[in-house]
RNA sequence: CGCGGGGUGGAGCAGUCCGGUAGCUCGCCAGGCUCAUAACCUGGAGGUCACAGGUUCAAAUCCUGUCCCCGCAACCA
């Protein structure tokens, strides 16, 4: 059994979250629990990313602390993974200054001993109305746009990351087998063509005058971490990495998974591994990177008016069927669309109509029976199925591997008509029922990563021996994803209908 | 010449790396079935795969060029 540690991109908690923290997070939650399934020891870790003058201004906006801004917006985050059933191992925050703190400033420390941390000073334009650099991108004629007036020059001392001198080490590490495999390729692509092009160095602290919430740099009262050193230790402090707790179960001796969003590909495909390895830390494995989801075919954004809210979708149609939207309708690592005609249509066809119909259809007809199960041994047909689903889960394409399960769902269907059991004598009726319930076990374990509730409710009215344990962390596929594998399996149990119409 | 993604039947997408009868979902049309949540099944119409050249026995797929859309470019999922 090898170990797995898969991590999301922690949350920027000054707004509350919306559907694009919701896609990483069930992308994330769909390839843990698909790790769990095929029997890896797997820790997944989500969190908050609680720093930063963005926090500090909207709390100063709201005339409270920075601290009492974040403890007002996590649990925002976390009530939402948690009704969304994401099966996160540990939720890091990094104002945790028992679990997050000591691992940041260790690993500054390591960096300042190995010359990566230099000392500069650092010239850009400021915009005083804004409170906030500007870039030359920002300016419109040379001014900013919003308050009509030249940005003046402002320079400060800032410790910088020596990224540069790492180029070659990093275009080694992303192109080598067992380097850093990042997913789509076409990521990889783009973050060697920026190494191409030359890497800067990297500003990683700011002055106590101009950013005060954050963690202090060692040595230096004056400064405060920016949020690289911060942030992205957030994945090996809660494993008390370089302090007297660290553990290394989760990093050294596991395959290690970061999975974020497009936006900061190049700060987890570069700084991070450099940090690392100047930290004497192993790097990570995999880097899986997602796209973004417009709305309506639109960007998402608050001045569109357009941002999807979660609980919007959640309260009309469910946990599940939002899971399922996601997965089913958003190829891994591109961008998506969130249409709630799109939404209403795939909660229709595919799971009202083809799989909730299916299940009920197959089980009304095995209670007229009586209820009782016999699978028929003679009938393989499942093994080549769970090869190819796994064949793309393995790969991250979830979204192909759910079409599969679909597929499987649609066979089922069109079995039954040519079939006709209603027609049949009572034993070749059951043969075909038999068949029939079989595929639906294996429909529902293949559910699972995705529609977790959902499985469990198809294995319960199944009447699967395993149904009540089919949620637990340590529940794998092992000896019960081959065909007719589960002996005891003699009864269905009561049809009830698994989708409502929500037209009436 | 900043970087990248995309342009495939009415809509949304896959296929492009490793050329070989153009596939999926929804919609539409016609049949079938009646176990089931008026659900399910079968068949059909509809595409010169943005455009122009080139390579090849063969190109959506490789090469060259052009046009259009969309992101990103130090803290925005």
């Amino acid at each position: 059994m090898s170990k797995k540690y898969i991590t999301t991109a922690i949350d920027y908690p000054n707004a509350a979250p919306h559907m694009g923290h919701v896609l990483e997070k069930v992308l994330a939650d769909v390839c843990a629990r698909w790790f769990r399934l095929s029997g890896h020891d797997t820790r997944f870790q989500i969190g908050t990313d609680e720093h930063g003058v963005k926090n500090q201004r909207t709390a100063a906006k709201e005339g409270i602390s920075p601290k009492e801004l974040v403890d007002r917006n996590v649990p925002l985050f976390k009530d939402l993974y948690d009704k969304l059933n994401i099966s996160y191992d540990y939720f890091v925050r990094t104002t945790d200054q028992d679990v997050h703190f000591p691992t940041v400033i260790e690993l500054w420390k390591k960096l300042k001993d190995s010359g990566m941390l230099e000392k500069r000073n650092y010239t850009a334009l400021y915009c005083s109305g804004c409170e906030r650099f500007m870039t030359n991108k920002d300016l419109v004629d040379g001014k900013c746009p919003d308050h009509q007036k030249a940005p003046e020059e402002v320079t400060e001392e800032n410790w910088f990351f020596l990224l540069s001198k790492d180029s070659k080490w990093l275009k080694k590490l992303l192109t080598d087998k067992n380097g850093y495999t990042i997913v789509p390729k076409f990521r990889q692509q783009e973050t060697l063509s920026l190494i191409e092009q030359g890497l800067e160095d990297i500003s990683f602290s700011r002055p106590k005058s101009s950013l005060d919430w954050g963690v202090p740099v060692p040595d230096d009262d004056n400064q405060t971490m920016y949020v690289w050193c911060d942030a992205l230790t957030n994945y090996i402090s809660p494993l008390g990495y370089l302090t007297d707790k660290e553990d290394k179960t989760y990093w050294d001796d596991a395959e290690v998974t970061h999975v974020i969003g497009k936006d900061i590909a190049r700060f987890h495909a570069l700084y991070w591994p450099s940090m690392l390895k100047n930290a004497g830390v192993k790097t990570p494995d995999k880097l899986l990177v997602h796209g973004f989801l417009t709305s309506e075919g639109q960007k998402m954004s608050k001045s569109l008016g357009n941002v999807v809210v979660p609980s919007e979708v959640i309260d009309k149609y469910g946990i599940d069927p939002l899971r399922f939207y996601l997965s089913h309708e958003v190829p891994v690592g591109r961008d998506g669309d969130f249409s709630w005609d799109r939404m209403q249509k795939m909660y229709d066809s595919k799971l009202r109509n083809d799989i909730g119909n299916l299940l009920n259809r197959v089980l009304v007809l095995v209670g007229k029976d009586g209820g009782k199960i016999n699978v028929p041994e003679e009938t393989e047909i499942i093994g080549d199925t769970w090869k190819k689903y796994a064949e793309k889960m393995n790969s991250f394409e979830l979204s192909e591997a759910l079409q599969i399960v679909c597929s499987l769902v649609s066979d089922c269907n069109a079995y039954i008509d040519k079939k006709k059991p209603w027609g049949l004598e009572i034993e070749d009726r059951e043969k075909v029922l038999g068949v029939l319930s079989e595929c639906l076990r294996h429909i529902g374990l293949m559910l699972l990563p995705f529609v977790p509730d959902t499985a469990e409710i198809i294995s319960i009215q199944l009447g699967v021996s395993y149904a009540d344990k089919l949620q637990n962390k340590g529940f794998s596929l092992e000896g019960i994803n081959l065909w007719g594998s589960d002996k005891s399996w003699c009864a269905a149990g009561k049809p009830e209908i698994l989708f409502e119409d929500l037209e009436k």
